[in-house]
DNA sequence: CGATTGACACCAA
DNA sequence: ATTGGTGCCAATC
């Protein structure tokens, strides 16, 4: 059943941002909340990412952490130890359900898009 | 239409 | 520094 799949919807949005992110990169739902316009819809951002395994192309939501670099959405995963391994084949070093090196890893859409525009 | 939810973020104690 | 509670926005039931 297709709920919203317009590409004005909120969410479309979201995917959309999260396939932007680059390999090897993560980003946290707030930034990509404010890129999106609503800086304060953060946990819409991570609701969306419930659906992205049912979106037709899945979206990268194992490069999508909270602004603390914590994997806390690896439990929404068909295997949660898979967004570590995901993660780690990308280069991020994750321990504990935590990015060690999230700051050198974190990709700002807010910037990184806008210089690539 | 009203109430609840949700993988967050921020402020206060 | 750690823990707890509140706020926010959109979607779902």
């Amino acid at each position: 059943m297709k709920y919203s799949q317009h590409s004005t919807d909120f969410f479309q949005l979201v995917y959309q941002v999260c396939r932007e992110i680059p390999y090897g990169r993560v980003t946290s739902y707030g930034t990509i909340a404010k890129y999106l316009g609503s800086a304060r819809s953060s946990r819409m951002v991570g609701w969306a990412m419930n659906n992205a395994h049912s979106q037709n192309p899945p979206v990268p939501a194992h490069r999508v952490v909270n602004r603390n670099g914590q994997l806390t959405g690896k439990i929404h995963f068909a295997n949660p130890m898979e967004m570590e391994v995901l993660l780690k084949k990308e280069g991020i070093e994750v321990k504990n359900d935590q990015i060690l090196n999230f700051k050198e890893v974190f990709w700002n859409p807010n910037v990184e898009l806008n210089l690539e525009a």
